[in-house]
RNA sequence: GGGCCUCUAGCUCAAUCGGUAGAGCAGCGGACUUUUAAUCCGUGGGUUGUGGGUUCGAGCCCCACGGGGCCCA
């Protein structure tokens, strides 16, 4: 083509083809990117509406239709095309020479490109194959397009896939299913926290300091203060505040930021929810998790029965079992731990399993978790809650009741995952303090993750936090758990680096 | 952080022992009034991720770097 200036030659002739034609129809006074076009009913809409026509049946039905060109065919004097929605439903428009003429099949045939957005006018017709289509008496280009359309009979590369998930939305029904599913997920958990009487609430991204969690945060800088502040690990000791001013059952639902390594199961930023309960406990909140999570896989899929990435069934519903961390432990090993068992033992047992210990994790209560992780944790397949952590290393929950040594904690595994964890919280300001200045040690010995003393949440905590349970569930955890996709499937758009 | 695999046309992938870089879809030109990844005839398209090295000769062998994936920690 001539009218092309020489810095597009280095483009895909592809590319500088339906340049040209974009210049061409803008020449002719023919819009190629019109405001609107008038759009009378979706795809789906004239689907519905002509469910089961003849093959070769006409009807008088006239609409307005509008969608991605996703199929050609060109007979000659007649024209297929296929069109397809957001949600991947697909309506054939036919243009025949009869019906709209040689100037305006012409023009079709040099204008419109797999990939562009069209609209047509017409009568809804079956074919004779018994394809429902639009017979079209008019039709005008919605939007061009100017890059090419890959091919939809293959599925991306992982990399493109995340690069560019809008190419991947609409070559492959199993990434719109996995927005669909998120959503119902999403919603379902809020509609059945409402319905309990728990109100939502945002709290701070931006903190001055990061707590309530064991996660090296994300630093950034605020000009106006000239200050460095830190991107939110979890949100609880904003929400703890809210329920000391008296918000008894609070939740939030939104993304928290974790500086720490990317692959198939962890993600920098990744959505969770937590929840807290004024007058509940570990167990009142285990049994609010299980319901959450039924109640999000009938949601979005119909069933507690969930079939998941590799096809195998997984069953979500009914109770699940409770074991016991040192218990479950001291079992699977041969060799019974308990939380009096002194380091150099656990150590020993360690090595035993061929365990690396990161010296900075060198506590009693870190490692007994590293041997239940190695002996048990990997191997649970139906969804358990494991049961009274070691102290040392919950600094927010409160002590068990009765059993000396542990917290009154629990872990959610689904298939050998962490999915969630919840507590009876700790609500006692002066053992509270204790707590952190013993992560404030491991800190200066080297912990990153460790937690620092937070002496505006102690302020809170010293007016009076009501007894209370809480929980914690990554919301991306949990969709991977419904269908066994890697994380960044579960995630629209993925952080990528950059090339 | 460590190990392994991978990067070739717009997309998805081939290329034997180191010897002229190919296919399908998409594109371009043409035929065709009921196609369904339409069909038929003709045809263009490449800095083989980047930078070095070995060699008469490198998509292929070696080194470094970058992107992606898997496994381990």
């Amino acid at each position: 083509m001539t009218d092309l200036h020489d810095d597009s030659l280095d483009l895909p002739e592809q590319h500088r083809v339906r340049l040209a034609k974009r210049a061409r129809l803008l020449a002719e006074g023919r819009d190629p990117y019109p405001v609107s076009v008038p759009v009378t009913h979706t795809i789906a809409q004239v689907r519905a509406a002509h469910p089961d026509l003849e093959p070769g049946a006409e009807t008088d039905d006239v609409v307005g239709v509008a969608g991605r060109v996703v199929h050609l065919r060109n007979t000659g004097k007649l024209c297929f095309v296929s069109l397809a929605d957001g949600a991947g439903e697909r309506l054939q428009v036919m243009l025949s020479l009869a019906e709209v003429g040689e100037e305006s099949l012409e023009a079709f045939k040099d204008d419109v490109d797999l990939g562009d957005h069209l609209f047509a006018h017409g009568r809804v017709i079956s074919s004779r194959r018994g394809e429902l289509s639009v017979l079209a008496d008019d039709w005008q280009l919605a939007a061009k397009a100017l890059r090419p359309l890959p091919t939809l009979h293959k599925e991306s590369s992982e990399e493109n896939r995340v690069r560019r998930r809008y190419l991947d939305l609409i070559a492959r029904p199993a990434a719109r299913e996995m927005v669909r599913v998120r959503s119902a997920v999403v919603r379902s958990l809020r509609e059945e926290l409402h319905q309990r009487g728990f109100i939502e609430v945002e709290t701070p991204i931006l903190q001055t300091q990061p707590g309530g969690a064991a996660a090296r945060p994300f630093v950034t800088h605020m000009n106006a203060y000239d200050i460095d502040l830190y991107m939110r690990i979890a949100p609880e000791l904003f929400l703890k505040r809210a329920v000391v001013g008296g918000i008894e059952r609070v939740f939030e639902l939104n993304r928290i930021f974790r500086n720490e390594g990317a692959d198939s199961t962890h993600s920098p930023e990744f959505a969770m929810l937590e929840a807290y309960q004024a007058y509940g406990d570990y167990q009142t909140v285990a049994t609010l998790v299980r319901e959450l999570v039924q109640a999000a896989a009938v949601a979005a899929f119909g069933s507690t029965t969930v079939t998941l990435a590799d096809g195998t069934e997984y069953d979500v519903g009914g109770d699940w079992p409770q074991i016991e961390m040192y218990s479950a432990t001291s079992e699977a090993m041969g060799t019974t731990i308990t939380p009096e068992t002194p380091l150099e033992e656990l150590m020993t047992l360690a090595d035993a399993a061929g365990l690396e210990v990161n010296p900075a994790h060198v506590i009693p209560g870190k490692v007994s978790e590293l041997l239940f992780e190695h002996y048990v944790g990997d191997h649970l397949v139906e969804p358990t809650f494991v049961l009274h952590y070691p102290v040392d290393t919950s600094p927010l929950v409160r002590a068990h009741r009765s059993q000396p040594g542990v917290v009154e904690k629990w872990d959610l595994y689904v298939r050998g995952v962490e999915l969630a964890t919840g507590y009876s919280e700790l609500v006692d300001p002066v053992v509270q303090r204790e707590r952190f200045e013993a992560q404030a040690l491991l800190a200066a010995k080297g912990d990153h993750d460790a937690m620092r003393v937070d002496e505006d949440f102690l302020e809170a905590m010293e007016h009076g936090m009501p007894p209370m349970g809480g929980f914690g569930m990554g919301l991306d955890r949990l969709l991977m758990a419904l269908t066994g996709q890697g994380i960044r499937e579960t995630i629209l758009f993925p952080l990528v680096k950059p090339r």
